[in-house]
DNA sequence: ACCTGAACACCGTTCAAGT
DNA sequence: ACCTGAACACCGTTCAAGT
C-alpha cells in the first residue's frame, strides 16, 4: 500500500546522526585502521560521517586534539594484570608487550604517542600501573619515574619502526612476506658494503637482520628491565 | 662610462648556479635549521635556490630521498672517539650523547632517523663504531647487533620528544623558558588529577617532571648500557 | 549552538614544453 | 640532459552565512 498523502515519514530516519566528539573519534579510528595515520585527515574523517571538514571543528579543536583523542581511545584496549610485587619485572614487561600489541593493532598510531605527553585517562592508567608495580618492587621513586619514560619511549619507537615496514612497501603481499622482502633487501645492501670501511657491519649482517621483530623487541625490553632492576633495593 | 655596444658582460655572473644534489641538500638543511623539519618542503627548498619545485626532481627522487640525504649530511658532524675497549661502556655512552647533540642542533631531524633504516655512509660509520667497540668489549655479536638498534631508537626517540617541546610552544621566549613553562603546565595538570585513581602519579609529580632533559637522557642511557653489559663476557 | 559551503594558503608530484 | 610553468589532487583551518 502507498503512504496516504500529507503523512510525514514516521521519524525521518536521520541516517546522518548528529555529530558528537565520540562519534568523530570513532570514525577517525576506523580510518586509521583502514588507511593508516596519514589517511586520517579532517576531510577523510568528515567524509566518513557524511559531512564536511569544517563541521568537525565544533567538537574538536583541530587535528592535534583529534590525534590525542584517537590515541587515548585506542589505549583503552590495553589490559593490565593484577599487580604482583613479587613478579614486578615480569609484569613491567607484560604491560610493555601489551601496549606494543595494541599500538600495532592500530597501524602507526604509535607516532602520536611518541610526540605527546600522556594526559588522557587511559594512558595515565597505564603509567599509574607501571609506577605502582615498580614502587612495590623496590624501585626508588626517581628511578621509577624516569623508567616509565624510557619504557614508553622504547615501546613507541619500536612500534613506529615496525609500522613503517608495513607501509613503505606496497600494499601487495602479506605483511610477513612484505617484512621478509624488505629485510632481505637490507641484508643484500649491507653485504655489498666495502669490507674495509665497515668490517663489523659486513661480518654481522646476519645478527643485524636476524629475528622477527618480536625477538628484537624482547631483547631491548630485557636490557631496559635489567637496568631498572639494578636500581632497585633488594 | 657606458659599456660599448656588442660587448658581453665579463662572466654573466651566474647568480643562480646550476642545481646539484649537494646544493639541494645543503639548502634543505639550511631550511631545516631555520624552520624545522615541517618547514622543509620541496617548494621551500626550491625557493631557497631561486627555482621551482619541479626542478628538484632531476637530482632527487622525491621528498623521502631528500630527507635521508639531509640526515646523512647532518650525521657527518658526529665525532667519534679513538676506540678504547677498556672503556667500551663509557664510549658507547659518549657516542650516544654526541649523536643526540648533533640531532638536537638540527631541529627535529631525529624524526627522519627514527623512520629509516640507516644506509648512508655517515650513519653506517656510527653503527660500525658502536659494533666495533662493543665487540672489543666482549659483547657477543647477537647482543651487540640488537644493542645498536635499541641505542639508536632510544637516542632518536628522546631527541624527537625534546624537539617537540621547542616547537609546540610559541616561538616567543628562550628555549629554556619554553621548556620551563611547558613542564610546569604538565606538573599542574598531574597535581590536579584525582588522587584515588592515580595515587602514584600524583605522589610522584616532582620525580616525573624533574630534571632537565639531560639527566633524564643520562638515566635511560645508563639503564641501557647496564643491560647491555650484563650480556658481555667478563 | 551547531552545521555548512566556499575560500585561503598551503602540500608533493607529474608532465608537456622548452633550451 | 636539465630546467620550467602549469596543473592535478590533495592538505588544515577560518569565516560568514544559515538553521
Amino acid at each position: 500500500m502507498p503512504t496516504p498523502p500529507g503523512r510525514k515519514p514516521r521519524k525521518a530516519a536521520p541516517s546522518r546522526r548528529p555529530l558528537t566528539q565520540d562519534g568523530i573519534v570513532a570514525a577517525a579510528v576506523r580510518v586509521l585502521d583502514a588507511e593508516g595515520l596519514d589517511g586520517v585527515t579532517m576531510r577523510r574523517v568528515a567524509q566518513e560521517l557524511d559531512t564536511g571538514p569544517a563541521s568537525l571543528y565544533a567538537h574538536v579543536s583541530g587535528k592535534d586534539e583529534l590525534n590525542e583523542l584517537m590515541l587515548d581511545r585506542v589505549a583503552a584496549e590495553v589490559r593490565l594484570p593484577e599487580p604482583d610485587p613479587e613478579r614486578w619485572q615480569e609484569q613491567v614487561k607484560e604491560v610493555a608487550r601489551e601496549v606494543r600489541r595494541v599500538w600495532q593493532a592500530h597501524a602507526d598510531i604509535a607516532r602520536v604517542s611518541l610526540a605527546m605527553v600522556p594526559t588522557g585517562a587511559n594512558l595515565l592508567r597505564i603509567a599509574e600501573f607501571q609506577l605502582a608495580v615498580m614502587s612495590a618492587g623496590g624501585v626508588p621513586p626517581a628511578a621509577a619515574a624516569l623508567a616509565v619514560d624510557s619504557l614508553g619511549m622504547y615501546v613507541d619507537a619500536e612500534s613506529v619502526e615496525r609500522a613503517m615496514y608495513g607501509t613503505k612497501l606496497g600494499e601487495g603481499a602479506s605483511p610477513e612476506e612484505q617484512l621478509h622482502t624488505f629485510i632481505s633487501g637490507i641484508r643484500d645492501y649491507y653485504k655489498a658494503l666495502p669490507q674495509d670501511r665497515f668490517p663489523h657491519i659486513v661480518a654481522m649482517v646476519d645478527e643485524l637482520t636476524a629475528g622477527g621483530g618480536d625477538e628484537r623487541f624482547e631483547f631491548g625490553l630485557d636490557i631496559l628491565v635489567r637496568g631498572i632492576a639494578s636500581h632497585a633495593r633488594p
